[in-house]
DNA sequence: GTGAAAGCGCTAACAG
DNA sequence: CTGTTAGCGCTTTCAC
């Protein structure tokens, strides 16, 4: 484990001029500089980011906040982000807050604190008022992914916008019962956009002059099981049944597709489903969606960063750039069958 | 952001003490640790971890080095390791391999050298000798999950063992014709079980005098989607038909009962499906299997990595144990219809 | 039991 | 362009 001063040994000058050199930081020689560089190479040289760190008050490493690890969304932002970052010579320090309420906890009073983070992203997170001052108390910059939080630069798509085009698309097939998977209560806790998909949902059946039937909406927890429990009950009812599902996630409006055909009914012949993500199962499926591209949501975050960290002249550019959805039609939705009209 | 020293000026003590009672290392009277609690608690005193790291050698921080983030199996052992490090007081960096040979080249050559790292977590990687010496060079504890690296501790089911299990199943319902899904020769880069798998299925095979069929094995990717590929073939060849498929992956064999329900062959009636993992989805789709358990592999990691980072008495004692597995039988597998016998 | 002081390995003025 | 010299904030001998 060589130290600097070996390398400044070796290549015959002062630690000073090895930092220099190899930071890039001030004015170096070319011909001291290949010096430094080979001598660094032969020995094998790295620094050390603690001391760097202690000197510099930079860390090169940011925190990622998330909510689960095992949902579609969460990994594909973080993904983004990890690769984002460590094209910028980032860390990515990973907080999971899935383990329960105490893991929460330490998460907000210890581990972010400890001084070993430039900056931090939240993905899909509602933040108490206590941690969101917390938060920002530290005083680094933050970005949110997906969930709203007040005070802090957020990206997310647009989920009234999205969930409006969705049902536009099942409206202009020529639906008129169109029911709705959505999120619970208390899902609304960490990701509040249920409501906000609802809305563009019944926003859009308004606009066309349908009045919103609250027996065509039902709750799940945006799985494939949540939604296939979900989709039995809506299609399961002979008095009152839907053309079409819009399903707030693909896995749920996948789940509304295994339990369409487990009762019969064939998709999209009897019935219409669209979902919002492009899952990586969607295509496989031939579900119509609105595709929403996470990954690029955590590279986004993340250039966000890099410009606060790094400020350069033309920053804050394309900053407010809203997030980019695209409507991908596949064959799971039609024009309702005439015989059930 | 008040210092060690603010704590020391209010519980009236030196920074000595402060360490020491914050830290735990060395004796302090109980009265001036309460007071320098106290103190502490007052202005918000969170250490500098950077500052600790230089001075004390030891981070708090373990790398975890990952294939992919979108795969049931590793964000399962991802966050088994999460939330066992977080218990701990450690922090988790995260490399996902994902992004390319240059990402996997730069996290090799720079980002797990740069001394943030107490140990490393490696999950289901086969690495290439340089990256595996470079590793071994820091010097530093790692374990592997999943993955077989010479030369280092590695967690990992039984493979061939399990694949045996799970085709003695159906043998013992009767099957004959059993086919497998495995994965691909590339696939065997990463990750080395699709062999171990195909072996103990073989295995199984021939210690009931039944030969290998060639005919009966098809290659995928562990997806749903290859699954589904590979069962078609599988199952559409009219001449040789298998009563049963082991799949190598919950994932592939989900793909296999989706790819049978399409031929409009009834699982298990027609043919019976079993894989390995015990995947999120696999009860949803009634899908017999050997679970392994992933969050228990990857907290198990962590208690080896703590155990040699801080060694007690009592250690060694149960690293060794074998990792559990369990045969869990659900709807999809039953003895082959006899019309078709 | 507690304080003084010497670093941990690097960076950033400040001179030259 | 390069070397000297203070620290960055904490831990840890070594005395008292």
């Amino acid at each position: 484990m060589p130290g600097i001063h070996e390398v400044a040994q070796l290549a015959g000058v002062s630690t000073a001029t090895v930092s220099r050199a190899l930071s890039g930081n001030g004015h170096v020689s070319p011909a001291t500089r290949t010096a430094v560089l080979m001598a660094a190479e032969e020995l094998g040289y790295v620094v050390s980011s603690n001391a760097s760190s202690l000197a510099t008050g930079k860390t090169k490493n940011v925190g990622v906040v998330i909510p689960f690890l095992n949902r579609w969304f969460f990994s594909a932002v973080l993904e983004g982000a990890e690769t984002a970052l460590l094209s910028h010579g980032y860390d990515l320090t990973l907080y999971n807050l899935g383990g329960g309420a105490e893991q929460r906890q330490s998460v907000f009073e210890h581990f972010l604190l400890r001084k070993r983070l430039d900056a931090v992203i939240a993905i899909s997170l509602e933040l108490t008022p206590t941690e969101l001052t917390g938060l920002l108390n530290i005083n680094k910059p933050i970005v949110g992914v997906g969930g709203p939080l007040r005070g802090v630069r957020t990206l997310s798509i647009d989920d009234v916008e999205v969930a409006q085009l969705a049902t536009e698309h099942l409206l202009s097939l020529g639906h008129r019962m169109i029911a709705h998977i959505g999120g619970t209560k208390d899902y609304e806790l960490d990701f509040h956009l249920p409501t906000n998909r609802r809305v563009g949902y019944e926003g859009a059946l308004e606009a066309v002059g349908i009045s919103v039937d609250p027996r065509l909406f039902q709750a799940a927890d945006f799985t494939i099981q949540g939604g296939y429990t979900a989709a039995k009950q809506l299609l399961g009812n002979p008095r009152n049944r839907p053309t079409a599902v819009f399903a707030a996630s693909d896995e749920m409006a996948i789940g509304t597709i295994l339990a369409a055909r487990d009762m019969g009914l064939s998709v999209p012949g009897d019935i219409s489903v669209i979902g919002i993500d492009d899952h990586e199962l969607s295509e496989f499926f031939g579900l119509s969606t609105v595709a929403q591209f996470p990954a690029l949501q955590g590279r986004l975050a993340v250039e966000i960063l890099m410009d606060q960290l790094h400020p350069t002249s033309r920053s804050q550019g394309s900053l407010n750039t809203a997030l980019p959805y695209e409507l991908i039609v596949r064959s799971s939705t039609a024009r309702p069958n005439p015989r059930r009209r």
